[in-house]
DNA sequence: CGTTTTTGACCCGCGC
DNA sequence: GCGCGGGTCAAAAACG
């Protein structure tokens, strides 16, 4: 089970021989092109690294939820530090509300061999938990992303397998621009020849 | 001195 | 209902 990170649906057949040494997209049939920059983005391999077989990752893409833009708006700065949720005692759970932001979000997952877990891509991100996986040794640490109301998140561990690998998980969608900014217009997806691209299509109703 | 990380506590969903 | 596993908060420490 290499994909215990992530509820990959069950319809990917051919996962589970993807994983050498090609950049392996598997995505729905969601609206791609609204975050095709950042999917340009990921897959800026770092200069040096080559396709040899010593460089494998992974990048998944799932969707849980129908996307609605109104969600998107009105959860922008109303989660984070907005509203305390116990000041000291009064647990202001909030019940009526969703306060998880488990809205329609898109899950990317990486899985990069590297040894060094932070990986530059351009955003900033602010560390806020770090917790021990069961069954792992290894600790997974929670980001977000600095931007004012971007709540994008990633999470970062290492594989329990492998601990050479690193697996990167983001979570939604950037609301603004990398500080970076890299626009690779009339071009939804780069592909250098050697990556493998794959749309799998899951119905969603 | 402002910003980010650290770290334990808290929260919440889920299975038993 | 309770315990567990996982995710988040926030105060304090660390860092520049």
């Amino acid at each position: 089970m290499s994909d215990h990170y992530s509820s990959l649906p069950t319809n990917m057949p051919e996962y589970s021989n993807l994983n050498h040494h090609s950049y392996t997209y598997l995505m729905d049939t969601l609206d791609i092109s609204d975050m095709d920059f950042q999917v340009s983005d990921f897959l800026v391999p770092e200069a040096g690294t080559s396709e040899e077989d010593s460089t494998a990752t992974n990048i998944e893409y799932e969707q849980s939820n129908p996307v609605l833009p109104e969600q998107f708006d009105e959860s922008v700065g109303h989660d984070g530090s907005g509203e305390k949720r116990r000041p000291n005692n009064i647990k202001s759970k909030s019940g009526a509300k969703k306060t998880k932001m488990d809205v329609g979000q898109l899950r990317v997952a990486f899985r990069t061999k590297s040894e060094l877990e932070i990986m530059d891509d351009g955003y900033k991100w602010r560390k806020y938990g770090k917790k021990s996986v069961k069954n792992s040794p290894n600790p997974r640490n929670y980001y977000r992303c600095n931007h004012v109301g971007c709540q994008v998140k990633k999470r970062v561990e290492r594989d329990r397998e492998d601990s050479r690998y690193v697996i990167t998980t983001y979570d939604g969608v950037h609301t603004h621009e990398s500080p970076s900014i890299v626009y690779y217009n009339e071009m939804p997806l780069m592909v250098p020849n050697g990556w493998t691209l794959q749309a799998s299509q899951s119905s969603c109703s």
